[in-house]
DNA sequence: TACAATTGCGTTAACGATAACGCAAGATGG
DNA sequence: CCATCTTGCGTTATCGTTAACGCAATTGTA
């Protein structure tokens, strides 16, 4: 910094000043300012930056209850909380908003709140704070994306599903197109030419229905149109819907499960033999399905990772102003039976390894 | 700092030298130091350490020129640099340190150099430098276990390959039971009740065995023994032990490739009719057969990915002082023809989205 | 014209840790 | 017994950035 104040023959205040915008310099100045920093490749030392302001930014954790989905935001939760604790002297706080699922009201009194605390113009009291940034799950489209623009400019990060037509700052999650073209294929796999069927649960859902997309575009495709699809409002009714399809001719011969209802689709169809079924997340009760072998493959969406990626993505974009992709991709973790062993759950947490021969 | 020394009743001088134990204090000041650190919770300011120390450190990447097994080096060496880039404020650097996979002579040379400079006892001249942090694949298992000895206690971490019986910082690769485990269970669901080869390319990668074990348990636990093991000591030999087990009876129905050598399996039984194959890797010649179809599953190991954790496992630990956890792990990424256009490749690097439609 | 407000810029005290330096008091040696 | 060395500890400059403060020079207002 010294450096470039004095390839522009100014003081070192001035250049912050100016690289700040923080006002009290001249347009002239400005100019050659930007430029000897340009010049000299100037980037700002981040280390010493955080020391001196040693403001701590405040993130939102906008989630479900933990419990909910079957304990899959609890997993989040402890990414994120992994993720603090590595960054326990990097000045970031998170205050987690959960909200019901099922209760679009509980979530909208957190919108009102952090729209009312986002808003520059309302002033704070003793340590009142604001959104540094957003972690959110978008389980409400609708009302997310209002929360998005509400906000603006906070920056957003969505976790697990996708928000469109909003400006993010980033979107973690899977590929849902992925999960549904990988599902297709191990379906057709097990049950060569049968006949599927895709489940959505709930009407809005944009991540759900592009699994689904993605599920019917393998089959498109193959020029096959073997697959039906399911629709019910609320995992209540997803057990007689898959009853009716058991009974029905053509029967079905395997379940594509988009969201972790797996497990109901596994207890509708016991009484009628077996059949492959695709899900998602490892929650408990898909866990126990799948240890029976109800279930045949589950794609574990490593909420943990999610939750703990989030949290960093905010931290370099608010304090490190680094360039963040607006993507992040998470694998799709395929998961059976067999390698279940391998991936800590929120029960059982395996501390010793398995331990096959080797020859 | 500052309240640790009121609470001693020292300076803030006999606290830093306590802490860093760089001698010049009494036995009884250290005792009340570390209890009023202790006490009063204190964790030195990682921002400020480094703002005030910054000495570089250097890590080593040893690692095949990158342009073997298919460029899978190169997206390492990518991880690394993108690593590299956001660290670029935290005083790391990283020397590349390429060897010859079947040249053992080159890696020894490196393991020489490295040696020497780790010698803390080998007068350094200016600019000299020893490493502060190795970075290893292992894929000359022996000589990586000597060099992890000879350099001792420089941190290492190693990469895509595990190294039992030595003290690594930490090992990041896939479980390979798993990989085995999962490839298996395709195997099987795709050919039910057929006769499957396992190969293995090289004498002693434990990495590689423990796949064919992983492979083997999968079967074993059914109680089916019909897998068969092809071994062979280099790739070039691969083509003609693919070729006498289709013409062998019983023939085999499928194939885990437990290296990145799949294509060469794909290409040799070609002639032979379509056969499922597992294998590693998204290196160009596996992604046209995948494309073509010739192979039907390939597990992606995310090289990219694991060069970018060693390289922040090394900061955290050697910069930062964090607890490294010994094992990571990466998830089992299973790509198909279909979901190939998700993953970036070194080829094509996809600008824009795969867009289907959603309903 | 007088006086305030604003603009443009330089100066400087932090932030928290590090490590060189200084200085007593005690230990060692000829 | 004095010179030198060691031990134990305090003091302080420094890392690079931030932001408050100070002070001219300029602009705006009565």
């Amino acid at each position: 910094m010294r450096d470039v104040a004095q390839a522009a023959g100014v003081s070192i205040g001035t250049v912050d000043r100016v690289l700040h915008n923080r006002g009290r310099f001249s347009a002239a100045t400005a100019e050659r300012v930007r430029a000897s920093a340009k010049r000299l490749n100037f980037l700002p030392n981040q280390a010493a930056s955080n020391l001196k302001r040693a403001t701590t930014h405040t993130f939102v954790a906008v989630l479900p209850y933990p419990d909910q989905d079957g304990g899959f935001w609890r997993q989040v939760v402890k990414g994120v909380n992994r993720a603090l604790q590595e960054l326990s002297h990097h000045y970031v706080r998170v205050r987690f908003a959960h909200y019901d699922r099922f209760a679009p009201e509980s979530f909208a009194s957190i919108c009102a709140e952090l729209a009312h605390r986002s808003d520059a113009t309302t002033d704070r009291g003793i340590d009142g704070w604001s959104p540094a940034g957003i972690m959110l799950a978008p389980t409400l489209r609708a009302a997310s994306q209002r929360l998005v623009e509400r906000t603006r400019p906070v920056p957003v990060v969505v976790l697990d599903g996708e928000l469109p037509d909003v400006r993010l700052l980033c979107s973690i999650s899977q590929e849902s197109l992925e999960g549904g073209l990988l599902a297709a294929k191990l379906l057709q796999v097990m049950s060569p030419g049968g006949r599927f069927a895709s489940i959505v649960v709930g009407r809005d859902d944009y991540h759900l229905l592009r699994r689904r997309a993605g599920f019917e575009a393998y089959f498109d495709a193959r020029g096959c149109a073997t697959t039906e699809r399911i629709a019910v409002d609320s995992e209540g009714e997803l057990a007689t819907a898959i009853e009716i399809r058991h009974t029905q001719k053509p029967r079905v011969n395997g379940f594509f499960v988009t969201n972790s209802a797996a497990h109901i689709v596994a207890r509708a169809s016991q009484a009628y033999g077996c059949v492959p079924i695709v899900g998602y997340d490892l929650i408990a009760e898909n866990i126990a399905r799948l240890r029976s072998g109800e279930l045949s493959f589950l794609i574990h969406q490593q909420p943990e990772h999610q939750g703990y990626r989030a949290v960093y993505a905010l931290y370099r974009h608010v304090i490190l102003h680094e360039q963040i992709t607006p993507q992040l991709r998470i694998p799709v973790d395929l998961v059976t039976k067999e390698t279940l062993q391998f991936h800590a759950t929120p029960f059982d947490f395996r501390s010793s390894r398995c331990s096959f021969g080797c020859t």
